[in-house]
DNA sequence: CCAAACACCGTAAACGTTTACAGCACCTAG
DNA sequence: CTAGGTGCTGTAAACGTTTACGGTGTTTGG
């Protein structure tokens, strides 16, 4: 009684033995009188099931993981928002694990895996290296990636399409007039890193607009980050008139500075962030952003992982899902309901 | 090898039994030659400890929920985001629990308890009925409830100070000289609903102001379901001049419905949100808002949990956070850097 | 009426650990 | 030379389930 009813307590409770009990529990045939009692006895002692006993046997846990990069980007919390549903829906844990984008933290959740405390895992690295690898090919367990990943690499995988995405929004600043169009971006060594600085040179390129280094500014993929790269930035390139910012927290530190700084947006420097977060749309102004379809992502991993648990064995899938550009007010003009009430001010 | 090596693969292989393995690897005092026979064997095979196992022969799991209304709740992800580490360093996995703000899901979270899949839960519930109270009062698992909670409980216990933080807002708007300030609130049968719209009521009446239960709108806690309640307060009391809303995604609501009637914030309506979410300072105008200090109540949860845990018993605990009111354009005026150039617009 | 089939149940093994206990070899003290 | 340590190790039980297997007692078919 100090310590829980078990199948133990329940088949003494009944008279009948713990094989009978687990069948009762698990609704295997038996016989009415039977079943009766003991279901009797367990709602009298009010067992419930010992999740971590049963897990040992049946080598599942019912547990899913979700190791993302930071808790706090709200894209990933969009893919949490979409994952969470449809796991529980599957009667699904959810693990989280936040890896503060440390490469080491990556590793050890993959590592991880071996413990077996969950039955599949939806990783989003930032950066995948030879150890990443490694650790995939030799998992027991299935993992989906959300992410790019080398060619061959047999895992479950969804992408978004982040040189598309860039595209959209260069061509879009392209056709605004801009022409001395700055990229700040995140740390080179992340796959988004990689992928949108590449697809920045790459649209610049196709547009024939030159490719200068000045214009290119590497912080890191937070608000402060982007912040203090963009004033480096307009300390070096006073005459720049557009930012691509590699995501929208960047894109936001971005406007605090621009603001500070007496720059007009987007009159004097039009900005895009990327990611299609809620702050994108709340901001002010607000931001156009290239969507990388994060919900969708999320939903697809969560879908691909559920499948391959129930499913068994099938080839390993990649999924990609197609960027979109959403105009706001950082690059088109000004919001509609407040454009002839701006010169009215009094009130404090 | 299909399956895994166990400590019995590798007591075989070291020529030992499975009780030495198991010392060498929970490091109790083995002669240096086992050691290193062990280890050795241990890292050819590539063996992971059985964390299912170990928690079943242990009795702990080293994981520990969260539970809370709404992924999609920026308040409740900014606790996420304090919670997150503290478990993290403490060597704690984080279950993550969406509830969708239904009872019969909590009450579920709090009953799977007994499956011991856990160690510790953290709970923000919406409504605490009494089935919740009955299953806190049962429960063999250390609980932390976010959110108030009967006196008498004995639960330990976070909580915002709603009422002097509604106040603060009240009173800010009322030394603005706002008269019709009306009040947008979620259910009333939820823990943070009735405390609002009692502390509104409260407030009201310290200043001397009327209750006029006109100005009072119920809608829910959510974006759009704040637009329509703004909406309809709009066309029945048309003369309103503030909104005190009873959180940061139903004040967004407020801020779309004003924009779309042509009302101007702040000059013809005050609008004040709750929770001080990233929304509020990033929307568009910014919104002034009161911080029930989120990020402080995942810490101090976290941290009773875990000396919970930890140091095992002791009366429970009762921490209270202080409210802040953060002024923003929303009731204040206007962003300083752009007010005096939103007349000189063109460029598209 | 007997054999075979059947329905139900209990015993016991297994899942992969941790740990109490006892045994063994060696040493030290008397 | 023996008694009692000391240091290390192995055996086995335990954690709470699930499940293969065999053993009952009852039904059915010939």
């Amino acid at each position: 009684m100090a310590d829980g009813p078990t199948i133990n307590t329940i088949a003494e409770r009944a008279g009948v033995s713990i094989a009978s009990v687990s069948r009762v529990l698990n609704g295997l045939p038996t016989r009415q009188e039977t079943v009766r009692k003991v279901m009797a006895a367990a709602d009298e002692l009010g067992y419930v099931r010992n999740a971590v006993a049963r897990s040992l046997k049946s080598r599942r846990t019912h547990q899913v993981a979700f190791a993302m990069a930071d808790v706090g980007n709200p894209a990933y919390l969009a893919m949490l928002r979409q994952i969470q549903p449809v796991l529980k829906a599957a009667g699904y844990r959810l693990v989280l694990h936040s890896t503060d984008a440390v490469v080491a933290d990556e590793i050890d959740v993959l590592h991880s895996l071996g413990e077996r405390y969950v039955d599949g895992l939806i990783m989003s690295p930032l950066r995948v290296t030879e150890a990443h690898l490694q650790m995939l090919a030799a998992a027991r367990t299935p993992v989906v990636i959300i992410g790019s990943v080398p060619e061959g690499t047999r895992v479950d995988n969804v992408r978004a399409d982040s040189r598309t995405g860039v595209r959209l929004a260069i061509d879009h600043l392209y056709a605004l007039g801009r022409r001395r169009i700055a990229m700040v971006n995140g740390p080179l060594d992340t796959v988004p890193g990689a992928a949108r600085g590449a697809a920045y040179r790459e649209a610049l390129q196709d547009l024939g607009l030159p490719y200068d280094e000045n214009l290119v500014q590497i912080g890191d993929f937070y608000r402060a980050e982007g912040g203090r790269a963009v004033a480096e930035l307009l300390a070096r390139v006073p005459d720049v008139d557009a930012l691509m910012c590699a995501n929208d927290l960047i894109a936001l530190g971005a406007l605090d500075v621009l603001r500070a700084a007496g720059r007009r947006v987007p009159e004097d420097v039009a900005v895009v962030g990327m990611d299609d977060t809620d702050l994108a749309a709340a901001s002010w102004p607000s931001l156009t952003s290239v969507s990388l379809g994060s919900a969708e992502r999320g939903k697809a991993a969560a879908e691909l992982l559920l499948e391959r648990l129930q499913g068994g064995d099938r080839e390993p899938r990649l999924v990609t899902v197609p960027p979109e550009l959403v105009v706001r007010a950082s690059t088109a003009g000004y919001e509609p309901g407040y454009e002839h009430r701006t010169d009215e001010r009094e009130e404090a």
